[in-house]
DNA sequence: GTCTATATTTCGATAGAC
DNA sequence: GTCTATCGAAATATAGAC
């Protein structure tokens, strides 16, 4: 049963990710995410040095959309400014949101279990980075307080919009729905 | 030490409730609960049945503050209908909030941990309720469904920007947010 | 209502064979 | 790269004295 490469450590990735947002993070054991891959608790310890590092692994890819998505806020607010861009980078959003929900779910539905991961050296750098970049974004006293919190509105309405959509909205397309949230929140920024 | 009547149950649920905002419910012991509290794992026990009824005990006061919401929108409803009344909704929905931001953090940071209290009794029939009454607002197909989606991104306007507001904008007052919050949103709802 | 002591379970992690 | 076997730690929960 040996793998080519990466094969498994993938594979993993992909149940842990599955198992997570269907029990938690914490109530997902190593033996169960061995077992539905047909392997044992021991061969995850090959790939991966311990359980939170399987977290910190799917975490990381939400770093690189974060990291992209302020990359395009720098680059297009080099031009204009963050608030004119907006409506553009909300449609990226919705976008990003929607080719990785699984992802989203993950950090919101796990998000005390993310402390924990805090400390790993890896991860520190990248993520107080990123957060310094966005808060460093929503601190820019060059944008009015009203239209910084317009800002942090939008983000709001995109994910609990597009995230409780299954739930609230499940007959209708998403694709519908993603439409409809995008025109909602660009009502907030007239004229940009 | 004996405490006289329901005192040192509400101080448990106090302590809880801090301890699972800090750490996390399921990072948080019954050992570290009852060393806060300066008494021993078991007197918890005399209090609550398990773990997990403490947080459905903090979950239940959630429902209240759900219920009375949902009194209020089939009240107001009733008159106008949901869309019209829902600029004065979330108003109510933002005074709610603040003055219970424990609550409303606790479940956000560990919705993977309120799976495991679905299944109790006392719990599920009050959820169920709730949640269908929820959907049951957003499913009315005389709301044209445009509409319906800007009352959810309203709930997830708020949240967001409320939530992360001492992160994001801790040097400004919380009444201040709080009060752009409430403009930003109304502008969502032009007329009514 | 709180204590000490302990039963029981389960988990994360490691060692070493194959 | 995966296995069997096991260790050690920590947690929930219970029994019974005070």
């Amino acid at each position: 049963m040996a793998q080519p490469r990466g094969q498994m450590r993938n594979r993993i990735l992909d149940v842990a990710l599955e198992l997570f947002n269907e029990q938690g993070y914490d109530k997902t054991s190593l033996r169960e995410i061995a077992e539905r891959l047909g392997v044992t608790k021991a061969a995850l310890y090959y790939h991966f040095k311990s359980k939170s590092d399987i977290l910190l692994e799917l975490h990381l890819r939400l770093h690189e959309l974060g990291r992209g998505a302020l990359d395009e806020i720098d680059r297009v607010g080099a031009e204009k400014d963050a608030l004119n861009a907006w409506p553009a980078l909300i449609d990226r959003f919705v976008d990003d949101l929607l080719a990785n929900r699984d992802l989203f779910l993950l950090h919101q539905r796990n998000q005390a279990a993310f402390h924990e991961i805090v400390d790993d050296e890896r991860h520190q750098a990248e993520n107080e980075d990123i957060e310094e970049r966005f808060r460093h974004v929503m601190a820019n006293p060059a944008i009015p307080l009203a239209d910084r919190v317009r800002m942090t509105c939008s983000i709001g309405a995109v994910m609990v919009a597009l995230m409780g959509a299954d739930a609230l909205f499940g007959d209708e397309p998403t694709e519908r729905i993603a439409e409809l949230v995008r025109s909602t929140v660009h009502e907030l920024f007239p004229g940009k």
